[in-house]
DNA sequence: CTGAAAGCGCTTACAG
DNA sequence: CTGAAAGCGCTTACAG
């Protein structure tokens, strides 16, 4: 840490200092691979770097900017950074941000359509490079509009056909839990779908639906239940499914940790005992799902690595690179809350 | 939404349309107070402000702010936004922030003082305004750094004597569990005590103890258990305060929502019934506590609001404004996990 | 009420 | 290898 405040002295002060002109100080510091381009007389250049790390020299972003017309700024929009999920997803964000020397912006859309629009220009006006969508809607026309706006962006967690992202292979995700149930033995099984318009809510549920059916098992749509991707989403909609005395599934696959926790609070409450009288498995191995009173079997996703595929990808795209859709695999961890045979009844 | 991408019109562009003075236009359309200081006619003002909006005119910012040397930026940094706590926090400031029209960046420390500094280095090299530091260790020599550095500053969520800061009133918080636990007749009780440098683990555990003597009770100081504000802290902490068998809390209060979840599920693998054999109390009343399988009785600390409030005492600063610590204060909210009288031995 | 000039701190062709 | 000039898009005294 210098024990000034960044800003104090400038370019021209260096160059003063040393007794050359601006440019030549600009050129030296700006020097991507130092000996490259010719750019200055090694003795010259160490005497510039010297002085500027003696003095603690900060180059002024928004002065650098206005003439590169680059703000090494990005813009991540996400549903709410409340969501665990997208929290951590933008832990890796900032990560690989940091490490290319970009700074990010985040800022909340709540999923609605207005406030997406909203926080696009906002970031827009601050002149962002690009941009990460994390809270894309499957009926996404805002994304369209970007595109024709020449907008550079990739998408992150939810992917749409069509477009560049960064996301799980949430299909798959599916797939590993109807496969884990199935061979504990469930044949009555139901979902919680999440909401509609998010990629990751259809193809959890479609990849799971798809695998149970193709072993043999039958779903009908009935036990298919949309809920909000949170806890009371979670819990009101396995109250429907539980209370539904025609078709009492033995196990439940909650798309998201919180709908699986607040599903355990329901089951809790009509005197089921999970992990033995009920089967239900998260997704996204959140935090929390192994610290539960009752472990709760969750898909790995890796967050992490999400959000940094993400800035890797909006990179190649500002780059002008052909960048590929990355879909990352998850793994299931099983917990306490699935951990049994399904005994016939 | 205009079908441009901002930046594409410049003011230079918007004069010469209409035959002014770049300078003109410049005053016209800064203008705070419209009418007044007299800045133009109102038929000039009125055209100016007209294709101004036709066109899409968003002025650029970093060229702005490189005449006026205000970036209208704001710095957040916090321990991780994965946290549930703060991003709430950090939903208050960029609501707060984006009415006042600042944008922010937030970055994680994880509560590592090299990471710290190097945030906080990275947050003034992008040039912010002012920094919202929410991660304040109660040996915190990096802030006397930043104001002898000048730099403009408050702090949110943990406070520290001689600096301002938006916090919850934490002391009232843990007197609150206090009353709440002595009222339903615990004598005997335990603190999951939370990180040592952080002032609101700190300020909630002398506030619970305070007040648990002050009725008569006796805490010894093995009663009190330091741990990490997550769920793994909490588990391990109630294990060890549960395995002793020379003293057997009925209650334990952890400072934390996650080390409550924690402290439920090691109070659980002992045979403990959480509500019954044993009454559990976190803090910060996150949106999982009202929701878990046994509600979690919890203290309600405005969150939102103190974010809210963070941004307005660091824009009072930056103001000039004489500005002083607010702490919101909490209420307890009692759920199933501690709704009970206990009944003497 | 409006114009003209200067300058914020950089970068980048262009000379030499 | 280094210098001098121009300019990115704004704002702000200063004239008139």
């Amino acid at each position: 840490m210098t024990d000034i405040r960044p800003g104090s002295v400038t370019l021209k002060d260096l160059a003063a200092e040393l007794g050359l002109h601006p440019s030549t100080v600009s050129r030296i510091l700006h020097g991507e691979s130092d000996t490259a381009r010719g750019a200055a007389a090694p003795a010259t250049a160490q005497r510039v770097r010297d002085l500027a790390k003696k003095v603690g020299y900060s180059p002024d972003p928004q002065a650098a900017s206005l003439r590169t017309r680059r703000t090494h700024l990005l813009g991540v929009i996400v549903p709410r950074l409340s969501d665990l999920v997208l929290a951590v997803m933008y832990e890796g964000i900032e990560e690989a941000a940091d490490d290319a020397n970009y700074s990010t912006f985040v800022m909340n859309s709540r999923d609605d359509t207005a406030m997406q629009r909203r926080k696009v220009e906002v970031m827009l006006s601050r002149r962002v490079d690009g941009l990460i969508i994390g809270d894309a809607h499957l009926d996404g026309n805002i994304l369209d509009e970007l595109s024709v706006r020449q907008v550079p962006f990739v998408l992150m967690n939810r992917a749409i056909a069509g477009f560049t992202s960064a996301t799980c292979d949430d299909t798959l995700g599916g797939a590993l839990v109807a496969q884990h149930l199935w061979d504990r033995g469930h044949r009555v099984v139901s979902v919680i779908a999440g909401e509609k318009y998010a990629s990751t809510a259809v193809d959890r549920t479609s990849g799971f639906i798809s695998r149970f059916r193709a072993l043999g098992g039958a779903i009908p749509e009935s036990a298919i239940v949309w809920a909000p991707f949170d806890t009371m989403g979670g819990r009101a909609a396995a109250d429907t499914i539980l209370r539904n005395t025609n078709r009492r599934p033995s196990a439940i696959f909650a798309v998201n940790d919180f709908a699986a926790i607040g599903a355990m609070g329901a089951a809790n409450s009509l005197g089921l005992l999970v992990g033995r009288d009920l089967a239900i498995v998260g997704f996204n191995d959140t935090s929390l799902a192994a610290q539960l009173p009752i472990a709760l079997s969750s898909v790995r996703s890796p967050m992490l690595d999400i959000g940094r595929e993400a800035v890797k990808l909006l990179l190649g795209v500002l780059n002008a690179d052909r960048v590929e859709s990355v879909r990352l695999a998850p793994t299931l961890c099983v917990r306490a809350s699935s951990d049994f045979e399904r005994t016939a009844t």
